[in-house]
DNA sequence: TTCCAACTGTTTTTT
DNA sequence: ACAGTTGGAA
């Protein structure tokens, strides 16, 4: 039986699965078995003794990686996974602070607030303090507080040099004062919160560092400032970090992620052992072999390269279209061609750069009567009418959440204007306290007190009826109670959203049986803990299974997915790579890692497009291929014309494409050189005269406006 | 309080 | 192009 676990493995594989009692560095390459190394290690120490099942302390990113190695390591082992620290990063955040919320000054039922209602929290506070909006927006202004607390900084410790910056922090400071009066925690606070805490306790954090021997951290390239502190706090001197990654495959730089991170980790940690896990289990040779060739134009990479014990397979086809319209419409004809040929549409990916993309293909879908589906969107714990719902359900378990109250309050409409609101705003204002305090004061006289004294006892009586009850019959109590039934019932759209509110009963029902069966570690109750739920996980948005249907999503969404087939469109300059890219540090190797990720997405066969002309903003846009596809080895690529009879039907947008600009003699398409940026092709054009201007994608030097009347253009 | 018109900002996104 | 937000009028 022990052998078992091992079968299989490719010598790296074992390697890593098998290392010591030492922190390690693995370079998993795309489809090289990342998962699999991660949960049979879990596996192998506990079976072979080395560690217990609670020594581990296993962290990912998303719920649906931790899910899966909770899944695997079930099947892998006979024990109850239940019960051991593998988790989110948050997840786990969350866990400790419940578990200790007294040393961390934290109420025992405090509530998670997700991106919306942060951002809910900082127009309050601006409000609330009058400051301008438009000078300090708060959506910037959550970024700036998000961003401190990533690089795990308290306002008093942001350095601030300009009278701007100060105020920013001012505002920092601010919140953090609102969040801890309401009991509310945002998702940065769970990291910083617990970090603070371990540091400060040294008990607790002795505590953890001799249970955790072993800590095991998945896509580690992705991890911030932060959650590297965390980590090293955490591990101490004894724990062995077993950190599994692919700086390749690094794509979050634009929300916090640091992939110096792993150079660090290497240093900080005295990694002896790097293991690169380069066989590819998923794609044929001619897709492997275009993505290495890509991946190598980046400077700043560890260095890897995948292959395969497959055979070449086919080559990749490229398709060059009119239009934006006229590529959808050749992705159709193909989609329904592999589909003639048994490929099922589940199979097939679509991928994006932006989602503005998906417009015209999901149009073309549509009119040809191809099932597909959509990735990305709204989730379920983020729709209105569930937000409403859980804003009744936080007050209960925590009358001060002023967010809750503020947005209940008068929801249904039950006549508590912005009048009332506000004196009693004013009366919290005052007296320091939160709003369902202020109300308690009864200091509010007339119509204002009564309708508002009526509003807290029905939050009461809720709670008094939920006291003895079973989730889901709570949930349904609050949803008779508050009137959002019959606000929905009388409401001419109202049908979906009963039927949300329906399914949240469903969900409660759910999530109750899930609690009941786990040993309840902390003594929270099951309404806090569903909340928590409903924050840190705000639904699948990946993995509603249904009928057949053509997959579509962006390439960040098809990160650790797989296809028989991918096409990926849109392959033009300024798309992919995006404009904005070339403006920030690193943005360009970025982009090609993005696209890396795409490529290796595909198992069988890759289809990558490009259109010359394509609709975005409202206006018709010009464009040339992308560096990316130039950089792709010719003899691994097919280009292809369309199948089928429709090639010759051509699009009416087609011809636009010669259109002059106007009377300056130049053409959009015509190849130019000039003579510093060198040469290039004229995409778009503008004004008329001595203002006339065209734009132009120049092959090195980027795409740059020219005004005819200096520029010295040539045709070339 | 409700509704509509004007206005805005459009890369990627998890927790 | 288009969706989401805001501000003013009814």
């Amino acid at each position: 039986m022990p052998t078992s676990l091992l079968k299989g493995l490719n010598p790296e594989q074992l390697a890593a699965v098998t290392l010591p009692h030492e922190s390690a560095l693995i370079l998993a390459g795309a489809g090289s078995g990342k998962t699999r190394v991660l949960t049979t290690r879990i596996a192998h120490l506990i079976q072979s003794g080395q560690a217990s099942p609670n020594g581990i302390f296993a962290v990912t990113f998303t719920n649906k990686a931790a899910k899966e190695m909770l899944t695997r390591l079930g099947a892998l082992l006979p024990i109850n996974t239940r019960g051991m620290w593998i988790g989110t990063f948050h997840g786990l955040a969350n866990r400790m602070l419940r578990a200790h919320h007294r040393e961390a000054g934290l109420p025992a039922l405090f509530q998670i607030l997700d991106s919306a209602d942060q951002l809910g929290a900082i127009k309050r506070l601006l409000k609330a303090l009058n400051v301008d909006d438009e000078k300090y927006p708060p959506k910037q202004l959550q970024h700036f507080i998000n961003g401190c607390k990533e690089e795990g900084l308290r306002a008093h410790l942001v350095e601030a040099f300009d009278p701007y910056t100060r105020k920013q922090q001012e505002l920092y400071a601010a919140y953090d004062e609102q969040c801890q009066r309401e009991g509310v925690v945002d998702f940065a606070e769970l990291l910083l919160r617990c970090y603070e805490l371990l540091l400060r306790e040294t008990a607790l954090r002795q505590h953890y560092q001799s249970r955790f021997r072993h800590i095991l951290v998945d896509e580690f390239q992705d991890t911030n400032h932060l959650q590297y502190q965390w980590l090293k706090l955490l591990a101490g001197e004894q724990a062995a970090v077993f950190a599994v990654g692919d700086d390749d495959q690094s794509i979050y730089a634009f929300r916090g992620a640091r992939v110096g991170n792993m150079a660090d980790f290497e240093r900080d940690f005295h990694v002896e052992k790097v293991i690169r896990l380069e066989q590819n289990y998923r794609s044929h040779g001619n897709i492997l072999d275009a993505a290495n060739a890509l991946i190598r134009h980046n400077q700043s990479r560890l260095g890897k390269n995948l292959w395969t014990a497959e055979g070449s397979g086919e080559p990749i086809r490229v398709f060059e279209a009119h239009s934006d319209y006229e590529e959808a419409s050749f992705i159709v004809d193909e989609v329904k061609a592999l589909q003639r040929e048994g490929v099922p549409l589940s199979g097939i990916a679509l991928l994006y750069r932006s989602n503005a993309q998906s417009r015209v293909l999901e149009h073309a879908l549509f009119n040809a009567a191809v099932p597909y589906r959509v990735y990305g969107g709204l989730r379920f714990f983020e729709r209105q009418e569930i937000k409403h719902a859980l804003a009744y359900l936080r007050l209960i378990g925590n009358s001060n959440d002023d967010g809750a109250l503020l947005r209940v309050i008068n929801f249904p409409t039950r006549g508590i204007g912005a009048r009332s609101l506000e004196s009693l705003q004013e009366i919290a204002r005052s007296e320091g306290v939160s709003l369902w305090q202020a109300a308690q004061l009864r200091r509010l006289s007339g119509k204002a007190g009564a309708t508002i004294s009526a509003f807290t006892a029905l939050i009461e009586s809720m709670r008094e009826v939920c006291a003895a009850l079973p989730l889901p019959e709570q949930v349904e109590h609050m949803l008779e109670l508050s009137g959002l039934v019959t606000h929905y019932k009388n409401e001419k759209e109202g049908a979906d959203r009963l039927e949300n509110l329906n399914e949240l009963i469903n969900a409660a029902a759910g999530f109750e049986i899930e609690y009941s069966q786990e040993e309840s570690e902390g003594a929270s109750n099951v309404l806090a803990a569903f909340l928590t739920h409903a924050s840190l996980e705000a639904g699948d948005n990946q993995a509603i299974a249904g009928q057949e249907a053509l997959q579509l999503m962006t390439v960040h969404a098809a990160k650790g997915l797989e296809f028989h087939a991918v096409f990926l469109s849109g392959l033009e300059e300024g798309l992919f790579p995006h404009e904005n890219a070339a403006r920030e540090r690193d943005g360009v190797e970025e982009e090609r890692r993005l696209m890396y990720v795409a490529i290796t997405r595909a198992r069988r066969r890759l289809y990558i497009s490009f259109a010359d002309s394509r609709m975005l903003h409202g206006q018709l846009r010009y464009g040339i291929a992308s560096r990316f596809l130039e950089e792709l080895p010719a003899q691994l690529l097919k280009r292809i014309n369309r199948t089928g009879s429709e090639q010759a039907m051509q699009q009416p947008t087609a011809g636009a494409a010669s259109a002059s600009t106007s009377d300056s003699g130049w053409q959009i398409g015509q190849a130019v050189s000039h003579p510093k940026f060198g040469p290039g092709i004229i995409i778009n054009s503008e004004g008329r005269g001595a203002d006339a201007r065209v734009q132009v994608s120049f092959s090195h030097a980027g795409v740059k406006w020219l005004a005819l009347e200096y520029a010295k253009l040539e045709a070339g």
